[in-house]
DNA sequence: TGTACATCAGTGAACGCGCGTTCACTGATGTAC
DNA sequence: TGTACATCAGTGAACGCGCGTTCACTGATGTAC
């Protein structure tokens, strides 16, 4: 059925392929952004034949999601031991240690979601369950209520515009000075936050 | 050298057929996005030949600035009176029931500059002068220093976010409560703006 | 152990499509006589 | 005023390209004898 093909098995080198094709398609959407981000474009950043993609994937759809998953699972574990920790600023520093040592995570997480549905779609399947796991109870009321979700919006807006800035680069490299002004702008937009931070 | 035709001049007709394919393409990168603004799409949408695209605009990228300097266009006419008189809460008030009455310009404006290398560019060319016209010499300090910078990102990010989601409905439909949270999140962000409002 | 062959793995061309750009063509307008 | 014709206005096809998708082909691997 299957066969071994340079000394390694078929499960071997499927695997290899799909993770090539996942981190060309990181490099493609987190450096040139989702609209150069083709079937044809992911296999040659990738080395590989464009049969290999539909392989792994059925479409450019199936490997974007593949990508987003993969750049949140590296947030998540960047922030896990911040939020186990309940440490608030914390989370901000690692956060900002992560987008820093790789933009494209940036890119791909906090800006092209606001421009493209897909993302967008992946964001709101992912975002408010993590959200809640690390607030748990701390926010009381109904997320319907409007008054609530303008404090929420505000919220990642403003922390989204910090990061994303400075990632790149022009909100200066001090980055205690960086996770305070975010820490700070945090408990200003929901207090409730405040009882978080354990520094 | 030139010849009326249909009953009207020369200059009539480019400039009509020029009105007629900046807004086709407020349509179309205010619907689907400026990744699906393309000439073809374009002149589609106007329904005029592709020759005539190129009477008026050297390429996509052209258009493209036309479409955004016309959205931006709309939006200071909105808030005009509101600058004037210096007051934000007005200038909110404005702002929320342009995007509620035509969510293209929210898109172009708000959403797609973050994504969209051009936009970025359009935006950075324009935003930064019309804010110290408004805010005159209220805010201290050199535009370079990282603590202003910051202060600033997380009070466009906030407040970008905030009309995105006011915009999409999400917020409910009470723009008095809108404009007053929007006016209460500014304040606390950028306290010097406090000192504008006049209501 | 050696060889012929069936089958699986991988390569790259083929197909139809929409794109940006150019240009040959049709038809309307104005003018010379 | 009427007509032939030059020229301008507008239409839509042609070109080359990259795309997503499919598939014919080459070559490597394992096995039957």
């Amino acid at each position: 059925m299957s066969r071994s093909y340079g000394g390694r098995s078929t499960d071997d080198r499927v695997a290899d392929r799909r993770v090539r094709l996942v981190e060309a398609g990181t490099a493609i959407a987190g450096t040139e952004g989702v609209a150069a981000l083709g079937m044809r474009a992911v296999c040659r950043e990738a080395g590989l034949s464009q049969k290999f993609f539909y392989e792994s994937f059925a479409d450019i759809d199936d490997l974007l999601h593949a990508v987003y998953m993969a750049a949140l699972v590296q947030l998540e574990e960047a922030i896990r031991p911040a939020m186990g920790a309940r440490d608030l600023a914390g989370l901000f520093d690692a956060a900002a240690r992560l987008l820093e040592s790789d933009p494209r995570i940036c890119r791909i997480l906090l800006m092209e979601p606001v421009a493209d549905a897909r993302l967008r779609r992946y964001v709101r399947d992912t975002i408010p369950a993590i959200t809640t796991a690390a607030l748990g109870d701390l926010v009381a009321g109904s997320p319907d209520d409007p008054a609530i979700r303008m404090r929420f919006s505000a919220l990642f807006g403003a922390i989204i515009s910090l990061f994303v800035e400075w990632t790149e680069g022009s909100l200066g490299t001090d980055r205690a000075a960086f996770v305070k002004h975010v820490s700070t702008v945090a408990t200003q937009l929901v207090p409730q936050l405040g009882a978080v931070t354990r520094s």
